[in-house]
DNA sequence: TGACAATATATTGTTAACAATTTACAAAAG
DNA sequence: CTTTTGTAAATTGTTAACAATATATTGTCA
């Protein structure tokens, strides 16, 4: 009777230990991923690490050709941020739609443990750190709507300016400002107020 | 310098195949599909299946839950439309918008030569190839922006919905309606009036 | 030295065996 | 009769060896 996977297959959780190397920066763009080296690292077979490969590149974080393997893709140009505005102000409120009137008290437990990380990684002036939770906690929004659909969508846009997080996150003087932008939307969602979350969530992502 | 790979993974062949197979019918929707019995049909090991099990899950073709399989998707919830058509509308202008003033006489052969096809597969009511030409002329605007992650976008979202194509199509009395229906995107280039074409590009997707 | 060809190495593609999990079925208990 | 429990079969998950391809290295010739 379990609704979220306890136990995950090897190559879905490879797929999240790389995708948050990615995001975070500690594997740069560009860089040439092995399936042994991988392999090694990870302590399994290649076939688990095949797996995670062909996900992310579906998801547009890594670039594969046929016989000769996956690089990181380089994140798209500025130019294309003002085109992701638009596209994940209709997706992520179109999730918050879908679940918030099934919002339970584990959800906001997720929701705060993402948010206690961003802290402190914020409080840490952690830049690489900080984009890492951002995108977690946005991607939360998307997976708590439980469509494979909307995830799907969001994570081939999402994935294609992960560099963009990073750069809008140095412009902060104060980082701790992040992390406390963040903070209106799931009191929106305690206050049960539909309408005043999907507006703090536009002007959020503006 | 072959721009489309021509010899292809047995992956990606399957894929393919299994892809026709379910959209024509073949295959019904909420069919189980076991690992073992693929590799006998295809003759080939489970290695190459999986690959194309995983693929058609996150296109959305297949359903796949961990130990127990991978079944046909039964067809995708209608609400998925309302959000498919706004970004849709979003990423189509957008890609408009880039190219607009630099139109040539090419561009024009290239649409011409999709509609021509499509005018025939109306003619003969082959409901797939009119899908197909659909896709192909609105993924023919997105390619003539040249930007690749608008086009690796806009691919992830319709992979999704295919079949909503079909479906749509489907209840069109004369199928000839769907070819008229693209010509005044076209006419509007022609006559180099930008917000003319952007509106007639939105009430077309709707 | 620099271009080219031959060879060796590294890397991905595929396969088949083995392990873990789920499903189907039958026997036993209530 | 229904439920439970245990066992066997079917199915997916993982691994490691082998095959095919691409990359790097070396040697040769101009």
């Amino acid at each position: 009777m379990n609704d979220l996977q306890l136990v995950r297959g090897l190559g879905e959780q490879i797929v999240e230990r790389l995708r948050e190397d990615i995001f975070s920066g500690r594997i740069a763009e560009g860089e040439r991923l092995r399936e042994t080296e991988l392999a090694r690292r990870f302590s399994v077979s290649r076939g688990p690490i095949r797996e995670a490969i062909q996900q992310l590149t579906w998801e547009g974080v890594l670039e594969t050709d046929r016989n000769r393997g996956a690089m990181v893709a380089t994140s798209a140009p500025d130019e294309i941020t003002e085109l992701i505005i638009p596209l994940r102000c209709t997706i992520e409120k179109y999730a918050v739609r879908l679940f918030f009137d099934q919002l339970t008290a584990e959800d906001f437990q997720v929701w705060e443990n993402i948010l206690l990380k961003m802290k402190q990684a914020c409080e840490a002036r952690d830049f690489a750190l900080i984009s890492e939770h951002d995108i977690a906690f946005h991607r939360s929004l998307v997976t708590r709507s439980h469509s494979p659909d909307l995830l799907a969508i969001w994570s081939a846009i999402v994935s294609r300016v992960r560099r963009h997080f990073r750069e809008a996150h140095l412009n902060y003087k104060n980082p701790l400002q992040i992390y406390e932008e963040h903070l209106p939307i799931i009191e929106a969602f305690k206050n049960q107020s539909l309408t005043e979350a999907l507006q703090i969530i536009e002007n959020h992502i503006e």
